[in-house]
DNA sequence: TAGATTGTTAATCGATTAACAATC
DNA sequence: TAGATTGTTAATCGATTAACAATC
């Protein structure tokens, strides 16, 4: 969990800077993103630092220029096609969800299932069978896939798309599945995560200082 | 993110332990753990004694041990309620999800919205409109909630469930907010996960040595 | 016993923080 | 200028790892 915790605050950063932009705000300090953010100020331009972002000592930082530096490091100046495996209630979700995804210049260009009743080529994002998977990932130079299967199809399905040379996989199944040097795989546990809130909750509990 | 980086492995370490009893394992080495996960023998060593889990030099640890120690740890001797606001595409996702959420030891007992066609007071796990939300937090005991609302929603639902005494809130809105004394707050951000994949596939793209 | 694994200690590593000189 | 903030260095902190004695 080396330096992903940096990028994970990058993101954070972007997030607030275009709520600050749209505040009419220009410029600001290390201080006030470190305050909004609850990190140290020293972390904030360290951060910056690493990712090569100056400010100056009269105002602070320009957002504008920051959000141009962010946009740059993750690549946004180009879109990033992915597709879906999976098209239940999560797939679904993410499906319809479109546009946000689209702001951070990601597209969702395909679902995948192997249902027959899900299929439908005629959506806004098409649904296809599985047996489409391997052509159109060929065809379509895809790079990306989400994985919304159930936990029984998973471990098949992450296969597949490894053999089919996809590089990076986000995985919302609860197989935990490690990263090859072929394909950077990301697990998203969502149960896991409630889980871990309610730890947390109970542990502050037990804590003698109230 | 101090020591909640040992509470993840936590997590992942029963996944693990749960495939393995269903294989017929009985007992498990800390070695063949690392290797399942990808990470060092030392570390799940150091991870257990931590957690006061207790293994034999000679057959290594004992599978159902472990597993009743994590559950202790967990809190899933009893069952924990939570709420969902907002019944939407993913809202509805996790309302379905249902069981799987349940073999942790945790139930959505209702859902809320704004939509009055949301409403289902008789559906199996009832949707209750805003206006009723107060009142079952208190009348039930409520301590955490899942946020599943729009961004535009999120800062007034979450100041409402801060001011009825959550205690934990799964925040999947992209609004980064952060814990307070009374409240834990975890964030869940979808695009940030898929962002940071893309990111880092990017990155390793970028190196030399291919 | 010989061999292998746990449990634990000390060393390493890297991230965060504190502090302050440089700068506007 | 005086005051405030950045950029950066050194110190701190804590987590991970390596190594090995104790143990079965």
């Amino acid at each position: 969990m080396d330096r992903q915790d940096r990028i994970k605050r990058l993101l954070n950063y972007k997030n607030l800077l275009y709520q600050l932009q749209n505040l009419g705000f220009v410029k600001v300090f290390s201080d006030n993103i470190a305050d909004a953010l609850g990190v140290s100020s020293s972390l904030v331009r360290k951060d910056f630092a690493i990712f090569g972002i100056a400010g100056s000592q009269k105002g602070g930082y320009e957002i504008a220029s920051i959000l141009a530096k962010i946009n740059n490091i993750l690549g946004k100046n180009q879109v990033q096609k992915v597709i879906l495996i999976g098209v239940g209630r999560l797939g679904t979700a993410f499906l319809q969800y479109g546009k946000g995804f689209t702001d951070e210049g990601i597209k969702i260009v395909a679902g995948f299932d192997i249902d027959p009743g899900k299929i439908d080529e005629k959506a806004a994002v098409p649904i296809y069978p599985m047996s489409n998977l391997a052509d159109f990932i060929r065809d379509n130079d895809i790079k990306f896939a989400i994985v919304t299967v159930p936990e029984s199809a998973s471990r098949q399905v992450i296969d597949i798309l490894k053999a089919e040379k996809i590089q990076g996989i986000l995985n919302f199944t609860s197989l935990k599945i490690k990263s090859t040097d072929e394909t950077i795989i990301n697990n998203v546990n969502i149960e896991h995560e409630l889980a871990r809130l309610i730890y947390n909750v109970n542990q502050k509990n037990k804590e003698p200082h109230d």
